[in-house]
DNA sequence: CAATCTTGATTGACTGGTCAATCAACTATC
DNA sequence: GATAGTTGATTGACCAGTCAATCAAGATTG
């Protein structure tokens, strides 16, 4: 049965994806219906999603495969291993940072963090998409500049996480816990803290260490 | 309608509570259901939840309301307060990830997370934990330790969070996301890591900064 | 070019099953 | 024998998924 007009077909099931993508990630995937998705897809049947997908769990995946790349870090890995630390990482952080501002970016994130504490096969998914792709860039490029001196030598996976924690950190306590003083502490803030403290330390200079 | 016997009562509840985190850790609230929760309580009928608990959503209340304190940081705030940074952010570390030995502190972790992100209210609570309590201390501490000129100045909020978000992103990449490297990473390197890079940068020491 | 046919799209009613919550009855204890 | 504790059955609501019927629009035919 192929589509009568495929046009047509591909933007009805893209409408559909955005509107679960948008319940899923308020509800849960237990907790939302047919008819929530139906009726914010604003189509007056929840039986149209079966012409469409075949069940709830084929819908959840279809709306992860097509609409993950939106977590995506756009980084050119390759250009960029020989690059300052402080450039690098100022941008990956911002990269990072961005998706804050994007509507879809969040709900994404927050329906594959919700689902990923329960299902170890969302977290596959989670770690193939954002995560590792990031931490594993980190990883290298910080294994890569300690090599060469510019940075000192510890456990890189350790480093990577130092860099991105922070930055876990922030969008958590903005995003999921709301927390009061995070809206008053801007990305741009944010970023350059996470950068400076990761690069030069929170020591006053003139000393080595401190305590 | 008093107990027949208070420490029996008493003993049966706290049963059910311990069977409930194990059940809504692994499974959520939605998803949990009443049978589940009385087969893991070793209790033969769903019926008896509600001789102990008003209805669902009370006994999810309950278990947040007595096993909470799994989470609190037993931090003596006004002792720590003028004692070196090295030694104050270490055992807060220490204390961060010490909740990953305990069984019942990372499902308590698992389910407050994972009804944190639907639920604002759940994400209130958990800010009246863990969180709050944890950089709430750690932000006024480290305001201290920059007025008396130990720590560079900058955003405390920012800066707390660049401490306490390298030990998130460890416990998520360990317990939700099961990340291949988390598992060769051990919790002590992990926090000598984090507080070495947060108090002496990851700069080459003859160098005041990098890049 | 109009009537009819064909087919995919859409709807609303329905079904089988699950679950939270209730209840009546049974048991053990004081 | 009264009452707390416990059980299994029951109820009523809700939901994922199915289905028959309708709709709309293009194709076919006379």
């Amino acid at each position: 049965m192929p589509p009568r007009d495929e046009h047509d077909y591909e933007a009805r099931r893209q409408q559909i994806i955005d509107a679960a993508l948008q319940v899923f990630s308020r509800e849960g995937f237990e907790k939302a219906t047919n008819k929530d998705i139906a009726r914010a897809a604003r189509v007056k049947s929840p039986g149209l999603i079966y012409h469409y997908f075949k069940d709830k769990t084929d819908l959840f995946q279809q709306v992860i495969e097509e609409r993950a790349p939106a977590l995506q870090f756009i980084l050119r890995a390759d250009e960029m291993i020989d690059l300052p630390p402080r450039e690098v990482l100022t941008e990956f952080a911002l990269t990072f940072v961005a998706m804050l501002d994007n509507r879809a970016s969040v709900a994404m994130f927050k329906m594959l963090l919700g689902e990923s504490i329960r299902k170890p096969a969302v977290a596959a998914m989670f770690n193939h998409i954002a995560p590792v792709r990031g931490v594993t860039f980190l990883t290298r490029y910080l294994e890569h500049q300690m090599d060469i001196g510019t940075l000192r030598r510890m456990d890189a996976g350790a480093a990577a996480r130092c860099l991105i924690g922070p930055l876990i950190a922030f969008v958590l306590t903005r995003e999921v816990f709301v927390q009061a003083d995070a809206a008053t502490l801007t990305s741009k803030t944010m970023v350059q803290a996470t950068v400076d403290v990761f690069l030069d330390g929170m020591a006053v200079k003139q000393d080595s260490g401190s305590a």
